[in-house]
DNA sequence: TGTACATCAGTGAACGCGCGTTCACTGATGTAC
DNA sequence: TGTACATCAGTGAACGCGCGTTCACTGATGTAC
């Protein structure tokens, strides 16, 4: 049994890695299998070891980004307003919008996924889940709003503002858009 | 002098809408030439007397709606919180969601966009500023947030809703996302 | 401990398809007379 | 009004490239003895 189950393990990992940061970078069609496989020090045919098709790739990409966020998520304590304009500050950041291998692929790749295969598109479900969970676990009603509503809301004005700034050219019309989402969110989670 | 200028202007025109609907179901990459030409009524090599390149018409695609968007614009009265509370109810909509030919490209195309060339993107840009220049008008300062401010994050919000709508698969889910970012849109407006 | 062997992760050449683009052409239309 | 002509929008075959996928192979590694 030449090669522990381990290696393989990581290898296919390292090229999941990859295939997110330049998926991430690039877009799904932009990006050739090649390039994933050199960026994880390997070459084209191995990736058939790995996985059946460049789609699948995509889901699993997905898929895994969904449960490193429901682990954090899972690990986190319920702590109210507080909580939840951190969560708003880190999401709509310059920080987030600059550092494009860790962006979040709500803000990232949804016009792809809309095109994708139901493997991806159920991951995405799961990542956009997993925000309005851990939003809607430390917001309270209001003025006719349920908590999961406003969840729901400041989930789409945080990937909407994201989306909006990283498409845009001009990086002081950028910022702009980003300091305007993350004033508004923060105002509309309220004081604690 | 054969066929008016007038003919050109019209096959042209038909091409661009013909490419708007197609890249708004299909995105960019996934809708071929001839798929483009074929919708329009015409066939594959005459597209190279109309543009460039493909590239070039995803441009002019996005650069037309731009523009019919700042002509419906500058007909509009300011009016005031309602008329913000009447866009962002149309925007925000099943109908908006479910009629993919006629998508606003902020929330259709935003990946596609963000890899395309400086035209695409400088058309992208135009579209938001129409967007928010509408809201901006018909907003007035409040809570420490300008009204320009509310204006960047009630785009973000509209877009970030649809965007989420449209890219999960649960019909149930997406209609849950379009109420809640509507609800608390309009609640972000205010009053008269 | 050392050696022969079996496994299978990884290699890289080759295949084949799709699609953007080119090009020689055709034929519909407006103009000149 | 009718006819010959010139133009150029539109046609469709062909080209060529890129990339996803396949496949015969190689060689690193763990196991058996």
């Amino acid at each position: 049994m030449p090669y522990s189950a381990q290696h393989k393990k990581e290898t296919r990992a390292r090229i999941v890695q990859s295939a997110h940061q330049l998926f991430n970078r690039k877009g799904f069609a932009d990006v050739s299998i090649d390039e994933i496989m050199a960026e994880a020090g390997l070459t084209r045919g191995g990736f058939y070891n790995h996985f059946r098709a460049k789609e699948d790739l995509y889901a699993e990409t997905m898929s895994a980004y969904a449960s490193r966020r429901q682990d954090d998520n899972d690990q986190l304590p319920e702590c109210g307003a507080e909580t939840a304009r951190r969560m708003v500050d880190q999401y709509i950041s310059s920080n987030h919008l600059r550092n494009t291998d860790v962006h979040c692929p709500l803000m990232a790749l949804p016009s792809d996924v809309a095109h994708a295969g139901p493997a991806a598109r159920a991951a995405y479900q799961r990542v956009l889940e997993t925000m309005v969970q851990f939003f809607e676990m430390n917001l309270e009603a209001e003025n006719g709003l349920s908590a999961r509503q406003k969840a729901l809301a400041l989930s789409a004005t945080c990937v909407g503002a994201m989306v909006l700034a990283r498409t845009v050219d001009d990086a002081d019309f950028s910022d702009e858009i980003c300091e305007a989402g993350a004033v508004f969110a923060r105002a509309a989670i309220g004081p604690d």
